[in-house]
RNA sequence: GCCGCUGUAGCUCAGUGGUAGAGCAGCGCUUUUGUAAAGCGCGGGUCGCAGGUUCAAGUCCUGUCAGCGGCUCCA
């Protein structure tokens, strides 16, 4: 007979089995009233679910008043209300929508679900949907699961016409699809581990009466106990995420477990649109995107490029104590550079097209467009036979292989720069004695991004990034690795950059995919392990998210509205100077090969000024601001000796603007701190008298008292050139 | 690219098929001000773009471009 073990470690024995709801009636009727859920050897069940023998368990509960919901109830509710939701909008829209597959996220939930043709699920109809969801939550009808066997539940699912539910049956019984079709593989089961033997169904009340659901569950007890729910969003999904497959129809919904929880994260969005980079971006005039230059490519206007050129300058200097060089390349490479380094053609698709000489595109006119295409993805029997010898490998394929004459030459807006490093190192010989060589530059990258897919800053078609690649021997791996996580190290401290996360792209073993030798590969892993776990911050490592040519580090920061958004990256590289034969003479004085690594701690300066942004909401340390000081004048009457102040700031090398207008004080003063300008210096008579300054700084709702001038200007200096994150000066 | 939403003055936004509006910003005048918006006045628009319906279109329809949220992808 069952023994249950409680959170505490206390044991209450049963002399029967027993249902999770009757052990919380056990410990007290108030818990009882409270449970939602039950927590099993830490998996979760209904409450219904029944304990027949020694067990450890929790009791997931509804929130106190006043209290925040859990994360596991939360999960729960919103699980369950995405079953409400599915039900309710059935009820508006009609039983033939087909639903596909609805789980739980860290904000809500989502359903997937396919609108028949001729109906169309819009905005309009959240309204309808919402008043529907509250009644059946009003009904408080209990989530009744049951089960079936395979042969029962399969031909129940297959009349219903329903292939999504089929699909997830199949996937759930680990039987392969029958109505799934592509040439991608089938991802793992959405709705449960395989090689169960039965389906579970949930109904929405009552088997047979009420609305039901092929659910693996667990829910909450009933509708009722879902606080409050709403739906928010619609996108469209494929179905298996196969974009060649079935375009479904998502809805997206959230259920908190109280109503003043629901309207509290409803206010948390509407405060993080105040807080996003396109709105402070806007205000402030940081940067603009203008339709006619082009989708996803950013100008920077002249305030925000002073905070660019103020990160691009500390980068440099961090740089140049680490040892790097810098060069510079143009934007444009030929055809045959990106064949070489084996960009062209596999990732055209995220390129832009190339650039074809103009006598070449007038003879290529009476082509036909595969021919065409054949022609620019051609390749040289000179240069594929090298790249296969160095690859040891058919890394050319026989078709690609043209005459000379048939060849089309042309250029590419160049998606990243390693190719021209590449040359560079090339350029020269290199003895194991100069090794490493650094090459640094900010390097603008161009690349196709699906137009549905930008996003401000954060998201662009042109960008450019503070690359450098590091050519070392295979033993300066784990150093060189080390000494790019200390770069981002001090730079995200000095910006006070907490919030983020590290991400470590092993190989899987499982794959051929991945080139190179296994030695190589485990030590480079583990140098990228170590040095992670060097940086104090949380990483994760996962297998199979290797580039193939390397394992590697990525840095990803969430915006403000959640979303995440790869920053840096550390890659290990042992196939570039294969491609592009490049060597050095080692100590046997024979060459080597060395290996590259690829490295950019801010990713790109668009991303990261985007992130930065919102990190800031727009008041940013006296260092990068746009404008650190503004002085503004009483009267006209101190306009001279305010002129002063400005040019004695403006010589010592301080970004600061007068405010002369006619205004009042007040005004001036509302208007610098919409700007978010760190100081303002208010001079009247009483200061030009005494040759002083009163000072505000951004952030105090007050005066903070006159100080000298020259004491404020030394002050904001020392300020500057430490590149302190706090506003320090005071009288 | 896909689904939904949005597009009106520099910005934020109103606008029943019937004469295009407000606030802020800009310009001018008055005011000479001591810490979060002084007063008056004046300019400013192919209502994203292209078609269509209508006596009449910012408003209705079709297409298209761009932005937003999500999906897919991300060297």
């Amino acid at each position: 007979m069952p023994i249950v073990t409680l959170p505490d470690g206390k044991t209450k024995s049963f002399d029967k089995p027993v249902s999770g709801l009757e052990v919380a009636q056990s410990i007290g009727s108030g818990l009882a009233k409270a449970a939602l859920a039950i927590k099993v050897n830490g998996e979760t069940k209904d409450l219904a679910h029944v304990i027949d023998r020694d067990v450890s368990i929790a009791i997931i509960t509804s929130p106190k008043p006043g209290q925040a919901t859990s994360p596991e109830a939360l999960t729960l509710m919103r699980h369950s209300a995405a079953h409400v939701m599915a039900e309710a909008i059935q009820d508006v829209l009609g039983k033939d929508v087909l639903l596909a597959y609805g789980p739980p996220t860290d904000t809500g939930f989502f359903y997937d679900m396919s609108i028949p043709e001729g109906k169309k699920l819009s905005s309009d109809h959240f309204a309808a949907i919402n008043k529907r969801m509250a009644e059946i939550i009003a009904e408080n009808r209990s989530f009744t699961r049951y089960e079936v066997s395979a042969a029962e539940g399969l031909p129940k699912l297959k009349s219903e016409g329903n292939k999504y539910k089929t699909d997830n049956a199949e996937r759930a019984l680990g039987m392969p699809s029958s109505v799934y079709k592509s040439s991608k593989p089938v991802a793992a089961p959405a709705s449960g581990p395989s090689g169960t033997q039965s389906l579970s169904f949930y109904a929405t009340g009552a088997p047979g009466k009420d609305w039901e659901d092929l659910c693996r569950g667990p829910h909450v007890p009933s509708t009722g106990r879902i606080g409050a729910a709403a739906v928010m969003s619609l996108a469209s999904s494929y179905w298996h995420g196969d974009e060649n497959s079935d375009s479904l129809t998502r809805v997206y919904g959230t259920a908190f477990g109280s109503k003043e929880e629901l309207d509290a994260y409803m206010v948390r969005l509407e405060q993080a649109k105040a807080r996003d980079h396109r709105v402070i971006g806007k205000a402030l005039r940081l940067f603009h995107i203008d339709e006619t230059v082009g989708q996803g490519l950013i100008l920077w206007t002249p305030n925000g490029a002073i905070v660019r050129k103020e990160l691009q300058n500390f980068i440099g200097a961090e740089l140049k104590k680490q040892g790097y060089t810098e060069v510079f390349t143009p934007h444009i490479g030929s055809l045959d550079l990106y064949k070489t380094s084996g960009h062209f053609p596999y990732y055209k698709d995220a390129q832009f097209p190339p650039i074809i000489e103009r006598d070449t595109l007038d003879a290529l006119a009476t082509c036909s467009c595969s021919e065409v295409m054949r022609r620019v993805e051609g390749v040289s029997q000179r240069l594929a036979d090298g790249i296969n010898e160095r690859t040891k490998a058919t890394t050319i394929a026989a078709d690609r292989i043209m005459p000379d004459d048939q060849l089309v030459q042309g250029f590419m807006l160049k998606p990243m720069n390693c190719p021209h490093h590449a040359k560079i190192f090339g350029s020269s010989p290199h003895s194991y004695r100069d090794m490493p060589v650094r090459l640094a530059e900010f390097g603008t990258v161009y690349r196709w991004e699906q137009s549905g897919e930008l996003n401000g800053m954060t998201r662009v078609r042109g960008f450019t990034q503070d690359d450098a690649h590091l050519f070392c021997t295979e033993d300066q791996i784990p150093a060189e690795i080390q000494g790019c996580l200390s770069l981002v190290k001090t730079i995200f401290n000095i910006l006070g950059m907490k919030d983020y996360r590290v991400r470590v792209g092993l190989r899987d073993k499982d794959s051929s995919k991945f080139t190179g030798s296994p030695e190589s590969w485990d030590k480079a892993e583990a140098a990228c392990i170590d040095a992670a776990k060097s940086l104090g911050v949380s990483f994760s490592q996962e297998p199979g998210e290797a580039a193939f040519y390397g394992p590697k580090i990525d840095f990803v920061v969430k915006d403000v509205i959640g979303r995440e958004w790869q920053l840096g990256t550390v890659q290990v590289d042992y196939q570039m100077g294969n491609r592009f034969d490049l060597s050095y003479v080692g100590p046997d004085n024979k060459p080597h090969r060395p290996v590259v690594i690829h490295r950019a701690p801010f990713g790109s300066m668009e991303r990261f000024c985007g992130v930065l942004i919102e990190h800031f909401a727009g008041a940013f340390p006296t260092w990068l601001s746009p404008e650190q000081v503004r002085v503004m004048p009483i009267s006209e009457k101190t306009n001279d000796y305010a002129q002063v102040v400005t040019n004695a700031l403006r010589s010592a090398g301080v970004r600061v603007k007068l405010d002369d207008s006619d205004g009042r004080i007040q005004q001036k003063v509302k208007v610098a701190a919409d700007e978010k300008v760190p100081y303002m210096l208010i001079v009247g008579p009483r200061d030009a008298e005494n040759n002083q300054v009163s000072v505000r700084a951004r952030g105090t709702e007050k005066d903070l008292g006159a100080m000298g001038l020259e004491a404020f200007v030394s002050g904001i200096k020392a300020e500057i050139d430490a590149k302190k994150a706090e506003l320090t000066v005071r009288p």
